[in-house]
DNA sequence: GTAGGGTTAG
């Protein structure tokens, strides 16, 4: 139903103005009914008023309804105000703000809302709890979560399917265990169960459990595969996560926004444009609009997918062919241009960002760290240092840890040093890897072993053993390049001691469609032998035009 | 009703 029918409709209704019961009952039904045939945020607010004008604020079947379209339509801060005007809230009407709570970015607000409802007369049912739950899953609050658990049987509604699928999602944040056990004392199973339980051996990471149940699973739909091809692309299995993909379109199950996100996001990664631009088709073509307030992210993951190709323009094409970006595609686009170097560009599109009238975003401190990886990657310094003051002192966002290690990263990239060195001992919080890992890697550019050796000690100090491995093949290279054997011998000792493993580095390149990963001293390619004598050629070719291999920098693990 | 995703530094 359009604005203009329910204008008109409304119309009919409210002339000639009476209060006489009858009538007024008869508009109470066809407020209702305008109610749940309404489709747009307009309709809402306008229905909503009437509500307000003929005073039926206290019918709690109508009220629940408004909040439920308010919540349905992200408006939370719309649907507090109209509960706050209720005087004894009923239990529906309690659940639809507690759901909208359990579902926004605080569901932590959830749990505090059910507790002042715990404090009334009003009694929490099979919905308070699936809601209040699944709010304590979605913010870690797992102690609440077991002590709703207590009120669940002791309420009668430890076998409401609903309930104990929240409850499986609770225990499958810590360990899967707690989550397998109340899955397996459920006496039906929905879809939705099997996925939630799926996504804790995902969360886990245990692949091995998460393909068990995948393959046990009576019925698959697009949120089980997605669980498996998001789980796989986020753990460095993009090409599992790909391969998965094609058997989900064999089993024609349709890919919606979520599923083209996971998908694109493993293309980035792995560095598949064809792949990538069937998606970006797919989704021109309208193949996935359920939902269209979610198309933003999957035009924000093409970004990402186009800018990690190495095809920025692209991704800038995308950008400005977006209908409306939010504040994630700015930041995309921005750290997209800044990974290539140009860094110029990264920043006068944050300039764009902020004078920009036809989106209403706000830098975010994600936004900062991308422009302040433009400013380190382009060698802007006075301009990093003035982006820097100025998400403070303009935008009143505090810098985050990675912020100092940006800037760490961009002093010491540049030169400075003793600035950067200053800047770790100065700031407000304890300096972790990153940061300290930035200093050195500045200190091994500019070759400086005294100040290499401190950052180094303070990194092998706290790390786990994989994490410390590159710090310390950085530093005895900026040992190496010091021409300070005994400290390289010394810092080899110390790796063959706690018995590091650096992950290799790995590259991609894609010929023909197809997808080919190389690591350095891999002989599994079908093709070894031809790879290698153009390795060779390359070598040769480099040498005669007069370089030389870095090998002062070139130790590696395996030697 | 309950389940799945995205932007950073290296």
């Amino acid at each position: 139903m359009d604005l203009k029918s329910i204008v008109c409709d409304l119309k009919d209704y409210l002339k000639p103005p009476t209060s006489s019961s009858s009538s007024s009952r008869a508009l109470e039904q066809r407020l209702f009914h305008l109610l749940q045939s309404c489709n747009t945020l307009r309709n809402l607010t306008q229905i909503h008023t009437q509500i307000v004008v003929h005073g039926f604020t206290q019918k709690s079947y109508i009220l629940s309804k408004v909040l439920a379209l308010y919540v349905g339509c992200g408006c939370l801060d719309n649907a507090l105000r109209v509960f706050g005007n209720v005087k004894s809230p009923s239990t529906t009407v309690w659940n639809q703000i507690i759901r909208g709570y359990a579902g926004s970015e605080t569901p932590g607000k959830a749990v505090e809302l059910y507790n002042r409802l715990a404090a009334t007369e009003a009694e929490p049912d099979g919905y308070t709890y699936s809601y209040v739950v699944s709010a304590c899953a979605r913010s870690g609050m797992v102690r609440e979560g077991e002590q709703l658990h207590g009120r669940v049987l002791g309420g009668g509604f430890g076998s409401n399917v609903f309930v104990q699928t929240s409850l499986v999602s609770l225990y499958a944040g810590g360990g899967v265990e707690c989550a397998r056990k109340v899955f397996d004392e459920m006496r039906e199973r929905s879809v939705v169960s099997w996925n939630t339980l799926l996504s804790g051996y995902v969360r886990s990471r245990d692949f091995d459990g998460a393909r068990r149940v995948f393959d046990e699973m009576p019925e698959r739909n697009v949120v089980s595969w997605t669980t498996m091809i998001a789980g796989c692309a986020q753990n460095g299995r993009c090409k599992e996560a790909l391969s998965l993909f094609g058997r989900m379109r064999k089993a024609d199950v349709e890919p919606d926004q979520v599923a083209l996100v996971a998908v694109l996001s493993a293309c980035a990664e792995i560095g598949d444009l064809r792949l990538g631009r069937w998606v970006h088709w797919y989704v021109e073509e309208g193949l996935c609009v359920r939902a269209k307030s979610r198309l933003v992210t999957v035009y924000n993951a093409l970004i990402h997918m186009y800018a990690s190709c190495g095809l920025v323009d692209e991704a800038y094409k995308v950008f400005k062919q977006m209908p409306r970006r939010s504040t994630v595609s700015w930041t995309s686009i921005i750290v997209g241009f800044a990974k290539q170097g140009r860094g110029e560009e990264a920043l006068r599109i944050f300039q764009l960002m902020l004078s920009s009238e036809l989106d209403d975003v706000r830098p975010d401190e994600i936004t900062f760290l991308g422009v302040l990886c433009a400013c380190s990657h382009a060698g802007l310094v006075d301009e990093g240092r003035r982006l820097f003051k100025f998400m403070t002192q303009t935008w009143g966002l505090e810098p985050r840890i990675e912020h100092y290690g940006c800037m760490v990263d961009l002093l010491s990239r540049a030169g400075f040093l003793n600035e950067a060195h200053v800047l770790v001992e100065t700031m407000p919080m304890e300096p972790n890897d990153a940061v300290w890992g930035a200093l050195l890697g500045g200190c091994m550019l500019h070759k400086n072993s005294e100040l290499a050796s401190l950052a180094a000690q303070k990194l092998t100090v706290a790390l786990d053993p994989d994490q410390a491995a590159g710090y310390l093949v950085l530093l005895s290279n900026v040992y190496a390049s010091a021409k300070r054997w005994l400290d390289v011998a010394y810092v080899r000792q110390k790796m063959v001691h706690v018995g590091v493993k650096k992950p290799p580095g790995r590259s991609w390149v894609q010929i023909n469609g197809a997808v080919h990963g190389f690591v350095a001293g891999d002989r599994t390619h079908k093709h070894e032998s031809l790879i290698y004598e153009m390795v060779g050629e390359i070598t040769r070719q480099a040498q005669q035009e007069g370089r030389e291999p870095g090998t002062l920098n070139m130790l590696s693990l395996e030697e």
